[in-house]
RNA sequence: GGGCCUGUAGCUCAGCUGGUAGAGCGCACCCCUGAUAAGGGUGAGGUCGGUAGUUCGACUCUACCCAGGCCCA
């Protein structure tokens, strides 16, 4: 109760200083934010409340929703896609939580794998040569423990709440253990089997590279013309060629792979030509005969028949010099840029190359070792010449050039420069090589069907994911799971010393898994077999007592697509499957589907109900961000220049399952629409400084009506942001939220009640009313932004009072908006709605009197209303408000004879202007004590001061 | 090259099963100065990526093309 003391003395009414007596908003909320400041205070509260784990205790026993973490690699900061995707899961997470379930957050990071070994090789150096794997495995873990403590510090600084103090590691030993058991759950259900995979590899240090330890490097190579005689009838191609000897003829720069031939490649989409040279005929198609005929000297090649390339599917050739057919086979990687448009084919040697000749059932050969030497391998039939026998790749170029003169098959020769791949680390030529590898064969136990069907029983959003990773998983290879690293999770298999055979005894690999759980995969690495084997071990088969431990560890992928197995149990205190995944595209062939695999091949179904799509951060002009291009914009500097809510504000704003943009531009917009929605909770607050509303709410049934249609419209707002949480359409929140701020609150609800809590006594039924109806949406709009404006709703439910949380609170219900509400409650915001309607008409004839300058301000207009039928009934029974709606002084109301009637005219208002609401009226100056104020000024005045 | 996706005013989004486009913000101009590094009003902005079809009629259907994205190759 502000006036009484600010009055200047009671006995000198003259002096009064009407200023103070007009209820002014007021409130410590301030309205410059500050974020980059405020937002670390209210995050240490947060923390020093244990704000998650109380809100863990009072959503106990409430039904569960769980949404699952993917965890980010444990590498480098967090960029823009990561901060994205992370506050989008916090959206759901509080939104679900605020509607009534108990949604535990456990995030979790990736640890083991390639980048993390190559970063700690480099810092390293020359000391790794010297270091065990224990202590390479050592440096790793200390690194990945090192951006899993940097990344926690960004991730809780945008606001995310969650287990942060006991989040899941890939690398810890518990999670470890859950890998390797997994592994022997695959492998005793018959999923997993050992074979041949090429690989990069380095033939001088002997060992198998990833393609980030390839580097790209200008070399020159010979690249030569080769011919394989058809075996098969011609005829079956194409009827011309009965009887002729035909060849097909193929391209390549590496002809150290000729012994390890065993196919040729057709693009059954291109036209192939038979090229008539001399006695010969020749198959390539027909768009490279050109350049073909050059370069192999052909003058007058004469095509003698056309036709698809899906014609040599299956036809036999003869290997220029082996005792071998090789297959004619069709595949999409054969292209026109280069070559014959057939395609030497040594699966042992090529990614393509294996892959289509797998789909043929061919057998993957490879007659060259470790060293890069050659050597009687089986696979495929055929004797190797002698003279190649140990021979390294590079030396053995030159000896098949000559063995492939001497038999007549090589058509032409040259050298071509190129960009070729070499060792990282010696600089010098890789090549592809077959090496043992692990898999997981995705035809055992029917278990790509089983993933196909896992698939169509989740939800996918956006739908066209479901299409999207069926094609995925349908067109996928067997799964490689081994890796040849150091850092990662041991692939826990035995080798007997005598004869080579695996053990895999479910009894012994068991107790690995537990000491795993015990002290971590370092184990198997600190351990011999010896020690690691129960006393007495013997092969199964040769009864040998002697045994190896596998070498390699498993695809990281195996490792995260385990994280439900890890996580999804008691001890995190979740349940499986979760309800939710949601990771960016690119999880579609990464997480989404390891996560599946696992979960279909060892509990029978996708370890999720839901997966949804967290689209792509984009430049303004919806390019990739690249450190490079310096388009990238780094969620640190919007932080540090705006604040975390900036930024949940613009996640809030985007359709998230698209790919999104962010740009200054767009960073301008959401500060504005941040500024917008602060001022709003800003004047809620500050008309509220007086209320108190237990004490002071008006019954509803008293409400004034244009009170009621706010309420009646906010509570439509409520209803359907609930269901837009509910199907995580969070940017249909921000849009309408901040629609109904800037429109129905902003520019016409608030601004027409400036007078009623202003003007009146403090304590009048109209103003008790209006606060009323103010209370009512601040208390529903703060809860309603809290998932989104964490840290704002914060800071506004602090200022009405509240000590706990927002984030303990729950949804508004719309019935809390139009509670006690009375029958004609619809009714009467029907007629609201069209007033409304009269209003925007009115404020346009009121621009237009601005516009002549025969007004400034709205309220020294008086508005004439001439209207006719139901609009002249519906200004005649709302005359009185009519002033208030329109803010202007005063409206006159006349109902015209004829039908269709509807003019507004503008004038200037009569009276005098009241001092005190700066209304005009004729009664101004009617009370002696307060001259200059208008009756009802007079009235408020009298009554604050003597009550 | 393949799979999937996107392209409506400067920005972010609406536009259901086909009938020539909407909102908010921003912008311009004006008003207010009792939400004041605030508030209010009015107004100007779009060949709905392009082309060709289907149709009486297409932003909405079809084909192709262009630009861009993710994943493969």
């Amino acid at each position: 109760m502000v006036p009484w003391k600010l009055l200047p003395t009671m006995d000198d009414p003259q002096s009064v200083d009407l200023k103070q007596t007009v209820n002014l908003p007021k409130t410590a909320f301030s309205m410059k934010a500050n974020l980059p400041q405020t937002e670390p205070k209210t995050l240490a509260r947060w923390e020093k409340e244990r704000l998650y784990h109380q809100i863990r205790g009072i959503a106990a026993g409430r039904p569960r929703y769980i949404l699952h973490d993917g965890p980010p690699y444990a590498n480098g900061r967090i960029h823009l896609g990561t901060a994205f995707n992370k506050i989008l899961k916090d959206f759901i997470v509080k939104s679900k939580t605020m509607a009534g379930f108990d949604a535990p957050y456990v995030p979790g990071w990736d640890c083991h794998g390639l980048p993390i070994e190559i970063k700690v090789d480099s810092e390293l150096g020359a000391k790794k040569a010297q270091m065990s794997p224990v202590e390479i495995r050592r440096a790793c873990r200390q690194y990945a423990q090192k951006y899993v403590d940097l990344q926690r510090t960004d991730f809780k600084r945008l606001g995310v709440l969650g287990q942060w103090d006991d989040p899941y590691l890939t690398m810890s030993a518990q999670y470890q253990s859950v890998i390797a058991g997994a592994f022997v759950d695959f492998l005793e259900k018959g999923y997993v089997y050992k074979g041949l995979k090429p690989v990069h590899w380095c033939i001088k240090d002997r060992t198998a590279l990833a393609e980030a330890e390839v580097e790209y490097e200008n070399d020159t190579s010979p690249s030569i013309w080769v011919r394989f005689r058809l075996m098969s009838d011609a005829a079956a191609i194409d009827p011309a060629l009965a009887g002729r000897a035909v060849y097909g003829l193929i391209w390549t720069t590496t002809p150290w792979t000729m012994p390890a031939n065993v196919a040729i490649a057709f693009n059954p989409k291109f036209e192939y030509v038979a090229a008539e040279v001399g006695d010969a005929v020749y198959i390539v198609a027909g768009d490279l005969l050109q350049v073909t005929a050059e370069k192999c000297g052909w003058t007058e090649p004469r095509v003698v028949a056309k036709f698809a390339g899906a014609k040599l599917d299956r036809a036999v050739f003869r290997h220029p010099f082996l005792e071998r057919d090789s297959l004619g086979l069709l595949a999409d990687h054969v292209t026109l840029e280069q070559g014959t448009g057939a395609v030497h084919t040594a699966p042992g040697h090529g990614q393509e190359d294996y892959v289509s000749a797998r789909q043929y059932g061919i057998e993957v050969y490879c007659p060259v070792d470790a060293a890069g030497r050659f050597f009687h391998a089986t696979g495929a039939a055929g004797r190797l010449p002698e003279e190649l026998i140990g021979k390294t790749v590079w030396e053995a170029n030159p000896l098949v050039i000559e063995i492939l003169k001497a038999h007549g098959a090589l058509l032409a020769m040259e050298k071509l420069a190129h960009s070729y791949p070499h060792c990282w680390r010696c600089h010098r030529p890789v090549i592809f090589r077959a090496t043992e590898q692990w898999f997981i064969g995705m035809e055992r136990n029917d278990f790509r069907e089983h993933a196909l069907e896992a698939v169509r029983h989740t939800r996918w959003i956006p739908e066209w994911g479901q299409e999207r990773i069926s094609n995925m998983i349908a067109s996928r290879p067997d799964w490689c799971i081994s890796r040849q690293r150091v850092w990662g999770v041991p692939i826990i298999v035995f080798y007997c010393e005598g004869c080579r055979e695996p053990l895999t005894d479910r009894k012994i690999l068991d107790g690995i898994v537990l000491l795993f759980r015990e002290h971590t995969a370092d184990i198997w690495y600190e351990r011999t077999a010896a020690e690691l084997l129960p006393a007495g071990t013997r092969c199964g088969k040769c009864g040998g007592k002697e045994f190896n431990k596998e070498n390699d560890i498993l695809d990281v992928w195996f490792d995260s697509g385990s994280s439900h197995l890890a996580v999804l149990n008691q001890r995190f205190g979740l349940e499986w499957p979760a309800d939710m995944y949601i990771e960016g595209g690119d999880q579609y062939r990464g997480w989404f589907q390891s996560s599946l695999l696992v979960g279909t091949g060892l509990k029978g179904g996708a370890p999720f109900r839901a997966s949804a799509l967290s689209g792509w951060v984009l430049d303004g002009e919806g390019r990739a961000m690249h450190k490079s291009l310096g388009n990238a914009i780094e969620p640190e500097e919007v932080i540090k220049h705006h604040g975390a809510e900036i930024l949940r504000l613009w996640s809030a704003s985007v359709e998230f399952s698209e790919d999104v943009r962010l740009s200054e531009t767009i960073l301008t917009r959401l500060v504005d629409a941040y500024r917008k929605l602060r001022n709003t909770f800003r004047y809620l607050l500050g008309n509220l400084h007086d209320f108190d509303a237990r004490k002071d709410a008006t019954p509803a049934d008293q409400f004034q009506e244009i009170d009621q249609w706010i309420l009646v419209k906010a509570a439509d707002l409520v209803k359907n942001c609930r269901d837009w949480y509910n199907n995580y359409e969070f940017h249909k929140v921000f849009h309408n939220v901040y629609a109904f701020a800037t429109v129905d609150l902003s520019s016409v609800y608030l601004d027409v009640l400036k007078d009623r809590l202003y003007c009146s006594a403090p304590g009048w039924p109209a103003r008790r009313s209006a606060q009323t109806a103010l209370y009512r949406l601040l208390d529903a709009l703060v809860r309603l932004l809290a998932p989104i404006m964490s840290f704002t709703t914060e800071e506004v439910w602090t200022h009405m009072g509240r000590s706990a949380s927002v984030h303990m609170a729950l949804f508004p219900e719309p019935g809390e908006l139009t509670a006690g509400l009375g029958e004609g409650a619809s009714a009467c915001h029907d007629n609201w709605e069209r007033l409304m309607f009269v209003r925007g008409d009115v404020l346009k004839y009121l621009e237009a009197a601005r516009n002549e300058k025969l007004i400034g301000a709205p309220l020294e207009a008086r508005i004439m209303l001439t209207a006719s039928g139901e609009n002249a009934t519906l200004v005649d029974r709302y005359a009185a408000e009519l002033p208030a709606l329109f803010i202007v002084s005063q409206v006159e109301v006349k109902r015209a004879d004829a039908e269709g009637v509807w003019n507004v005219t503008v004038e200037r208002a009569a009276g005098q202007k009241c001092e005190r609401c700066w209304r005009y009226t004729t009664d101004t100056g009617a009370d002696s004590r307060y001259p200059t104020v208008c009756g009802r000024c007079a009235l408020a005045v009298d009554e604050m001061l003597h009550g």
